[in-house]
DNA sequence: CATTGCAGTATAAAAAATGATACTACATTA
DNA sequence: TAATGTAGTATCATTTTTTATACTGCAATG
């Protein structure tokens, strides 16, 4: 998402911060299990590659709604976990989340004619 | 958009339907105008070439959620606008822009140091 | 002693999205 | 008669995103 926006458009900031194929996965898998380490997100979420993994996870913490943590030990441990503020995208996840379902089901619906 | 979803994440499945670069934009001026034609579109839009407008439309249409609808009339007039279900993505819309709303108004203030 | 898991990085390549430019046919306007 | 507006299409180039693959160092496990 490298678009600065055309005229203002709010909804474009905020496809800037959580669009993208892997952001809302990843902000979900936060949502559920409030805090994850880069191995477990990774065996969670089908078919990403520990690249966009990293770049994914990096961009999430520079716009601030998700957070790093390592825990000195060895080998290390790294936590993420969205921030007081990230939760401020809890029901816009969800209100995608249940868009996506009912959009599914009624494709599903129209594929079985 | 051409993701399939992992793992049948709903979040995904929006996005493939609104998401990309200019597809919210286009929404956003259909539930603010009612109809629009192709040119007044562009118009509004700025920074779209036709090519993106044309194809983003049809996508649009192919999923339900815009019509388009042909007056025979010389030259052809073309006027889009929100279909019944493409109206149950309003407020979606309106949290996500309030949402970039809200990111943009704190980015600004962070800048401001 | 070899393998596995930890959390990544580096490099190169492929795929997808987006953009630039020129073009269509017809009718009205200047 | 030339320019403008209608709603696009066609072709090519560029940019961005995503993937694939190999690699790091350290510790515990088998």
């Amino acid at each position: 998402m490298n678009y600065d926006e055309p005229f203002g458009c709010s909804v474009t900031v905020t496809l800037k911060v959580i669009g993208g194929r892997w952001k809302p996965i990843i902000l979900f898998n936060l949502l559920e299990n409030e805090k994850c380490r880069f191995n477990a997100l990774k065996r969670m979420i089908n078919g990403i590659t520990q690249r966009m993994l990293t770049m994914q996870l990096k961009e999430l913490v520079d716009d601030g709604v998700i957070s790093r943590e390592v825990l000195e030990v060895v080998p290390p441990h790294v936590e993420y976990s969205l921030t007081e503020y990230g939760k401020t995208l809890t029901p816009l996840l969800l209100q995608m989340r249940d868009w996506g379902a009912y959009h599914a089901q009624r494709s599903e619906a129209a594929a079985a004619d």
